[in-house]
DNA sequence: GTGAAAGCGCTAACAC
DNA sequence: GTGTTAGCGCTTTCAC
């Protein structure tokens, strides 16, 4: 700003029209009920003459409130995540508010995050995390001071606090439903990175259930897991095949934790001369552009736009009506996209 | 801000400590070498005894600056983007800003999100956009009144502005002569959104300077063009296909503007029968995953993580500085992948 | 060394 | 209807 210019102020609009600066204020700020339509144009022309432009900090000083929300999210370069900014921005810009975008990789990182973002003031707090599970003593305390929050895709027991889950176990257990309906009774997994309380530790209890509730047997030596990135699927795909060497009665499906898994797993059944899905069939957890994939994969897509437009709703409702909402803990849905690679489109197995 | 406590005050510091408001000031903002270590203490006690908060909306009131950068991204939700904003984030991290995310899809919302970025003091301006060519009144406006901002990928023809471009127009070059080294003389091509003075029409340009460099001839019925979606890639990849039938003398290669493109075209491509890269050799601009492709896509890497990088830096060195940088125009390079889909590893053509 | 006081630009009582 | 004024919480001369 060193460089810039003295900026006009509501002052020098009241000098240049000839009124107090509360008049001004009024016209500006749309109660000019009490305001003579003389005055206003006046006032108006000031402003235009000047390109007046009000100081919204100012502002947000006196009002105390900052029409500012601060996003906090644990990696920008997750595929999650852009959809649910998305779903916020749309929201927070309809409604006039602002976002301040943060990234915090772990606890730390978000209990300075949450310092920084209450000392700029925001008026509220949406976190959007990979549903790990942190230690949450920082949003209790947010709680307990009335700062309105929400959190989307954190595993977090807490009935006090609202939250946004995404159904991954649901959604996993779903898929793998299908494939057991389509007749499978050997079903593999290329699981995520499987921390305790962890997004991809959920999907592969969801797996393990849709296994159970159908009485067959998840095998140890059918498991692999892997981060949730395209090399470390290639890798984990090449190891699940090792271990599958030999074997005369394998797998004839598997479910896999994510797309990046899926897409590079598909890669290695391609070049082990594996036919997807004719000889192995597979389902991913993901979203739509994989249709492109040879063969096209079968997902279950989570609604990701949509977490990130609730979680900014509810807590511009929260401003709105300056008291906390009953704490929700909406669970969301998924959506099925049978494609190609579950086999479901050709033939049942016998 | 309603339902919360009122806040506690600088003020509420000094009387605990027993100090003048001006040397908790101090003590908080490090200029405490005439401070005595024993009041030092007292009101360090007193700040973490109280939970004090500095208010930084206050304090940039009086400093007039907020330490915050607007970002002004023309859409979330494109591959572009993600990159860009790490590359800020994690500089402005590190310099102590804040970030204000907006999204602005053409000149209308962008002046806006100027006029209310502005409004909140922001102390400068990022603009990442998908190097379409705007009219730049706008952000003549913002140098003349010495408001720090870069732009990152817009075409735009101004020296006085600092510039931070991607080489669209080099990497299509590049990528095509290459198809040409290797003896393709018949090069078909994909297509962006070719509006004129935008990245995808640079692209294109790009491939046609090669052809034309090297004596070849580019043929109309060889050229579709479609948005960077994958279902008008799917589309633009069947019609191209149409256009060739019958042909007795088609394409051994096309050049695909982007990953989208090229992904919905290797599977249309396999659903016709064509092989990649016997039949018809592929390249695109794009980025890593789609190693994971089949076969494995050669592409063109643009610094996009970079550009983000260098052009937080611009602004934050100015702000620094306190005055603006010369005015550069700085073009990235890129990075060449070559992997299956052009068939480099196998032969080269006769 | 430390404190009092004057604003930063704005809103909202409270007068007139 | 419109103007005057007291802050919002902080930094920063300027006295002492």
């Amino acid at each position: 700003m060193s460089t810039r210019r003295k900026a006009v102020t509501i002052r020098d609009v009241a000098k240049k029209a000839g009124v107090g600066v509360s008049t001004v204020s009024y016209v500006l700020n749309g109660n000019d009920n009490h305001v003579g339509p003389a005055t206003r144009e006046q006032i108006l022309a000031a402003v235009r003459e000047l390109n007046y432009r009000p100081n919204a900090i100012a502002r947000s000083m006196v009002r105390r409130a900052t029409a500012t929300i601060g996003l906090i999210i644990t990696e920008l370069n997750n595929p999650l995540f852009v959809p649910v900014a998305e779903g916020v921005e749309a929201v927070l810009k309809a409604e006039s508010y602002h976002i301040i975008l943060v990234q915090a990789k772990d606890v730390e990182d978000e209990i300075s995050a949450i310092e920084t973002l209450r000392a700029q003031q925001v008026d509220g707090l949406i976190f959007m995390s990979l549903s790990v599970h942190y230690e949450s003593d920082h949003l209790k305390q947010l709680t307990a001071e009335g700062v309105p929050f929400v959190l989307i895709n954190r595993d977090l027991d807490d009935p006090e606090i609202n939250q946004i889950k995404l159904d991954d176990r649901g959604a996993a257990y779903t898929v793998t439903q299908h494939l057991i309906d389509l007749g499978h009774k050997r079903i593999a997994t290329i699981a995520g990175p499987r921390d305790a309380r962890r997004s991809a530790e959920y999907r592969h209890q969801g797996w393990l259930e849709a296994l159970t509730a159908n009485g067959l047997e998840s095998v140890s030596n059918w498991i692999v897991s892997a981060p949730y990135t395209y090399d470390a699927g290639y890798e984990a795909a090449q190891e699940l095949l090792n271990q599958l060497a030999g074997e005369t009665n394998g797998p004839t499906a598997v479910f896999i934790a994510n797309e990046a898994l899926a897409v590079s797993a598909l890669k290695v059944f391609h070049q082990a001369g594996i036919r997807v899905p004719d000889d192995l069939a597979i389902v991913t957890i993901g979203d739509p552009p994989f249709a492109y994939t040879i063969p096209a994969l079968t997902t279950m897509a989570l609604p990701v736009v949509e977490a990130g437009r609730i979680g900014a709703t509810i807590v511009v409702d929260w401003l709105r009506n300056g008291k906390p909402p009953q704490p929700q803990y909406i669970n969301l849905g998924f959506t099925f996209n049978i494609r190609e690679s579950c086999g479901a489109t050709r033939r049942a197995l016998p």
